[in-house]
DNA sequence: TAGATTGTTAATCGATTAACAATC
DNA sequence: TAGATTGTTAATCGATTAACAATC
């Protein structure tokens, strides 16, 4: 576990924003630039300078006057705060497309989360072989993720199933859910839920866009 | 096109909010209950009663005092305010997994989008069926979007064809972009893009876990 | 009526943005 | 040196929360 992490509570904005910087600094880097200034971040991401500076602080980076940061080592310190360097290992529940499609991903691997195992309920499934994961019955979960040690459990599974998944895990002793159904879970207060909200993202573009039409 | 969406300027937070009542209201309403209050509800969501008054007095509904909100009044006003009623087309882009998982999955149509064409540029995809929707060729792409006026693209292909893929949208006469990928989009500023962004919430998630293991 | 709840105004809190000294 | 940029403090802005009158 990376202790950068919860050195001082970061703001849950700054927070959000900070993976962000990553892409655009490995394609400055991969163009052969060796520095960066927040103007230049800024820019480009269309955020105001001094924020990027204060985010960019969160990580403990510091920069040169008149230069920026020096682009390996901002790089190196947004891998350590955000934990990339000191991957966590989840379980995957429900293996329907959605499901299939985070087993495929390589995105997740790079940012700290390795999804060690994939769990389903339906026998067609179980025993199958999916990206590369062998697909397990969700009967072996709790005593898997016991043995394991297993803190993440990654719930992709159809709405109506996901809170008997969720207490599942819960009973299995997992501490965090990546929520990625449309569901609300009801948790023990203990236990840690993201949600990936589909339908808030939505409702902010659909408003975005009445509003432009609007004018 | 529904006008309440933009009738007052309804903060970020808040709309992001609005579509979270929803499902709990429909549970109480199929339990046969016919009205509710806002300490009610902010209770079961963890919210504060007074920030939940105000998410729903931005749909223009009317309360009565020590009495709460008609349900089905309530629920009328939020799929009126979040425009449910009122659907938008948007074109899919890109039929991988995610691609799949988004084809298959029944919430959008109740929440305002209806996906009405899905594409690739895969010759071993154009053509097959999936979950009842024929893949097109990209190419066809800007042509049907002018056709049939579509103002919403769907982005689910691989991250390094996302740019490519954006201008293809862009050139078509799309207004709004919902990227589902993890790369950052360029375009033009009257363009409205909606990231889902799974690294945010990522690393939300891994440092709210660590900040617990922590205490 | 008494009391729970709404609607709204005021206070607080936290994040963003502006200003500016320090520095290379 | 001059000037661009960092780091930091102060000001502003906006969202959340508290307080309370109105109401059924």
């Amino acid at each position: 576990m990376n202790a950068d992490l919860s050195e001082i509570a970061v703001s849950r904005p700054t927070l959000r924003r900070l993976p962000a910087y990553y892409p655009f600094l490995k394609q400055l880097r991969e163009q052969g630039r060796e520095v960066v200034s927040c103007t230049h971040i800024a820019e480009h991401l269309h955020l105001d300078p001094t924020q990027v500076r204060k985010d960019l602080a969160a990580t403990g980076i510091v920069g040169k006057p008149r230069i920026g940061y020096h682009l390996d080592e901002l790089m190196t310190a947004l891998e350590n705060f955000l934990g990339w360097n000191n991957s966590q290992e989840g379980f995957l529940v429900g293996v329907g497309n959605l499901g299939a499609a985070l087993l495929g991903y390589d995105g997740f691997a790079p940012r700290g989360l390795k999804i060690v195992a994939a769990f389903d309920n339906d026998p067609g499934k179980i025993g199958q072989t999916v990206r590369g994961h062998r697909i397990l019955d969700v009967q072996k979960l709790p005593s898997l993720a016991r043995r394991l040690n297993i803190l993440i459990g990654i719930l992709a599974v159809p709405a109506p199933a996901a809170p008997a998944a969720a207490e599942l895990l819960v009973d299995s002793g997992i501490r965090a859910i990546w929520n990625l159904t449309p569901a609300y879970l009801t948790v023990p207060p203990e236990i840690i839920v993201e949600n990936v909200d589909l339908s808030a993202s939505l409702a902010v573009l659909s408003s975005r866009l009445a509003a432009s039409m609007q004018r």
